[in-house]
DNA sequence: TGGCCGCCTTGATCTCCATCAATCCGTTTG
DNA sequence: CAAACGGATTGATGGAGATCAAGGCGGCCA
């Protein structure tokens, strides 16, 4: 991975090298409001963590001792019901937080999509470094608030939309989404199975497989893989979006 | 309609006295972390505003000048597709703040379900003060971090729950909300019509009365009015909302 | 190379809830 | 007090999407 690559020789005689200052992810998160000498404090309380696709980060009911901060791959949060339906509650990607929670156990599940790699920090050293930086406060709740609208976005869809409306909505969202590889809008990667997509969108897989089927018949999208597909027809797909005709 | 009330006349006189330190929403809202002498500056920017039920408070699509912190009464928040389709995406009570949104306008809008009386704030006079007071800006992140939990719990009723199981959920958690009315847990008081519920909870109002029908006849809650119920049997409803069998 | 396995697609049928429609009931108004 | 009205209830019917079921397709490993 090119983020990992040794650093330059004037940084590299730092007391330490600050991996933060290097992080690809920086510009997208919150550290990004934190200058070169808070990054080192940062980095002291901060622990990389790298996932397999599929293995868990946090699990629901368990106590919520950990933050963390998505530097690259994608995390699904969920939660789930007594008799295992599962309802997706977000796609996370790099730049992303994980576990704001305030309660004292996790109020949901995280795990990989894919390969990914995170850094953690204990909730108190968090909690003690906010204190100290303002800003990186002001940072965590924009960020906070963008998730509110982004979770009304996704009531809305859950609540009134029809599986076309909801299929659509994620094609065009799911781009914008993940800063490390910025598809070109058109150019739509998948990185989550059908399943993920039907427990995202509450829906079920042949739904979901159904729905992009006639999307593809129709000529509004093409299908290039499994995981990989292009929008042929923006508009028409931003007018089923949102229940146009 | 008549958007625009007139204040209180009486307001201008009780400038002197800080009406924040009587308010009675102060010890459920974020000012709770303001020590009396910062209420006063909070004061000094704070305009009241009491609403009708019915009436606008936010529009979904205008520029977002103000905040809003409820004082007294009830609030919907909801979104709407453009063929009129509404998703009410939350219920606010005394204590509650409304319009946190980041982005240049509203992303959602507001009205009031009954009488409400509310503290208004310019965008710009609060940002500057939340600098000023970090257990503030602490405070709203907190409240912020809970709203998002509650949000996910909202896409796990919507996107996959059964229309009892909504009610039921519904039913629990709503009397838990308004702290100015501290239903005793078994009773339950509606302030909103079958038609708001259904918008809540992803249905029609056909089907909410049907509900609300059959868990009367099953004896789990007692219809007292319209607008008030009892819950009977609050371990089966309990159930019911987690899909128990 | 072939067989297995996981994931996806496609088809047939079913069901829950939406829709359409009629009536009820409490409140307001003339 | 009657009539009108808005919201709620109840009944009949229909449809979008779930469920059940049967292949298809590609990747992986013996």
């Amino acid at each position: 991975m090119l983020e990992l690559r040794s650093l330059p020789t004037d940084c590299a005689q730092r007391r330490q090298d600050s991996v933060c200052s290097t992080c690809g992810a920086r510009a997208f998160s919150v550290c990004s409001s934190l200058d070169p000498a808070d990054l080192a404090g940062l980095d002291s309380i901060a622990e990389r963590v790298s996932l397999k696709a599929g293995e868990s980060l946090i699990r629901e009911g368990d106590p919520a001792v950990h933050l963390f901060n998505i530097t690259s791959g994608s995390v699904r949060i969920y939660k789930l019901l007594p008799d295992g339906r599962r309802q997706i509650t977000g796609f996370l990607f790099a730049g992303d937080f994980v576990g704001l929670a305030t309660g004292q156990d996790y109020a949901f599940s995280g795990e990989a999509i894919e390969d990914a790699t995170l850094c953690r920090f204990r909730k108190t050293d968090y909690r003690a470094l906010i204190r100290e930086r303002p800003l990186l406060e002001e940072a965590l709740l924009d960020r906070a608030t963008h998730e509110l609208a982004a979770a009304q976005n996704q009531m809305l869809l859950l609540g009134r939309k029809t599986a076309q409306e909801r299929i659509a909505s994620f094609l065009l969202d799911l781009p914008t989404r993940d800063p490390l590889r910025p598809s070109t809008e058109d150019q739509v990667r998948l990185p989550m199975t059908r399943s993920e997509i039907a427990d995202y969108l509450g829906l079920t897989i042949e739904t979901v497989s159904r729905v992009l089927t006639k999307l593809k018949t129709t000529g509004v999208i093409r299908l290039l893989s499994l995981n990989e597909l292009r929008i042929e027809q923006p508009d028409r797909l931003r007018d089923i979006a949102e229940g146009e005709v």
